[in-house]
DNA sequence: CGACAACTTGACCATTATCAAGCAAGGTGG
DNA sequence: CCACCTTGCTTGATAATGGTCAAGTTGTCG
């Protein structure tokens, strides 16, 4: 049931030891001081220990909405879209799962949404049923939990007012600017190199926009100098103020 | 530090008794079956039973943006709205609190948005550190915290589907179905009355529209028989299935 | 009754969507 | 190795949804 160090350790470089010794009342001690921020790949390893890895290969569904909900899962390698489709066939992408995210939380007996890997993918899948078991015993496991939904709701949050009001260049801004937070690298000169995994259908069904807006918006972008574009999946973030501005 | 039943009663019809005896490994079993969803508002009771009430005055804030997050609240009766605001005035609300609902929550040291009151309400505010602190060896409280902040996941998650796929008629007709659901009152003829407590501009900072497309589609709405304004703050529901045909 | 806030309505405009080509990169078969 | 096809992306022309600005109306409260 326990997954090789070997897999875990691409989520962040916390060791596998980290975890070995779980302490008496968990990790809450801290969130109550809000000292569980700096620490944030933890929560994830703990969950990642109970289950094993599985892969998908690019645009496979993991699930799919309606189906049971069985499993949670926690990305090890790769990119994972959460969708919902409404019956005429919009769709709005509702996260982009990044190593070290987790989904497939569920309250109910069924997903409420699907998820497809948008690049080939390494999970790890958990077994509901023996997280929710251990949870009522474990004080870590169940702190674990709380923060790695809580995670997700905060982004489900930022996400909000990025589809109410903001304007098509400030969502895009935004979104490259997030994808910078959690995997951009930046070179000595300033300047961070973005590799997309997702396709412009998928950064638009992400944004509330179409597919020709966004193209036009980064193409806007590249003229105004604010990035570059050497390839259609690289992006160069020249100019992060002007980015900044946007994403106020 | 306990508060009196006759103000938790206003919650919910369960009985204060109801969690006078705590459960070993508390509601996780139950979550992991899938089954805590028949009993909803119980979450809402073990949380509010650790703190004491409080009242707000309309339109007043009951905490801002960036301030020290030392508690969460969990509303008793009126409405709150959770607000984020951009530098320039723009405002999203990213969700309106409604009796049973909790509010508050942060893994970091601030909160990410404001607080206010929508209509005079009564809450119970529960310092965040005796939450965090008594999560720790209680199961059952950790279970309810997670399950109301996962309970806001998913409504933040509708959301997102309604910012950024759907119509101006379609996020009216959505936000009245989901507002008849949590708090509206259906009489013999199946027609459900809604009293709004929030103003066009709630509204519309809500959906992500303008206060005139909200009023616009409200009478729109009304010239089509799908729901009759009595008065501006009163709606009542004729016809769901066109509603509903507009929710998908 | 008057003042003010909240809401509605109208006319016009802008951002973004839609529809339609065209282009570029990558893979396949001759 | 090159023509061909496919897929994904970009660009252009036009349309529509919802936004803006402005004027009225309703309702509430002193």
């Amino acid at each position: 049931m326990s997954i090789a160090p070997s897999v875990i350790a691409h989520i962040a470089p916390v060791p596998p030891q980290a975890y070995a010794h779980p302490m008496p009342s968990g990790r809450w001690n801290e969130m109550a001081k809000g000292a569980c921020t700096e620490d944030s790949a933890r929560p994830a390893h703990v969950v990642a220990a109970l289950g094993a890895p599985v892969t998908f290969a690019r645009n496979s569904e993991i699930f799919g909405d309606d189906q049971a909900a069985e499993n949670v899962y926690v990305v090890v390698s790769g990119v994972v879209r959460i969708c919902k489709l409404m019956g005429d066939g919009r769709r709005q992408i509702e996260a982009f799962c990044l190593p070290g995210d987790a989904f497939g939380w569920e309250t109910g007996e069924r997903y409420r949404f699907s998820a497809e890997a948008v690049s080939e993918c390494r999970l790890v899948r958990v077994k509901r049923s023996v997280l929710f078991a251990r949870a009522g015993t474990d004080p870590e496991l169940a702190c674990a939990l709380w923060a790695l939904s809580f995670a997700e709701l905060q982004r489900a949050q930022e996400h909000l007012l990025l589809l109410g009001r903001k304007t098509a260049q400030e969502r895009v801004g935004s979104f490259l600017l997030d994808l910078a937070r959690r995997s951009g690298t930046t070179n000595a000169s300033h300047v961070t190199e973005l590799q997309l995994a997702m396709s412009r259908q998928d950064m638009a069904d992400f944004l509330g926009l179409t597919i020709e807006t966004v193209s036009r918006t980064l193409t806007y972008l590249e003229e105004q100098g604010t990035i570059s574009l050497p390839s259609s999946r690289r992006v160069l973030l020249r100019d992060r103020s002007a980015l900044r501005r946007l994403d106020s």
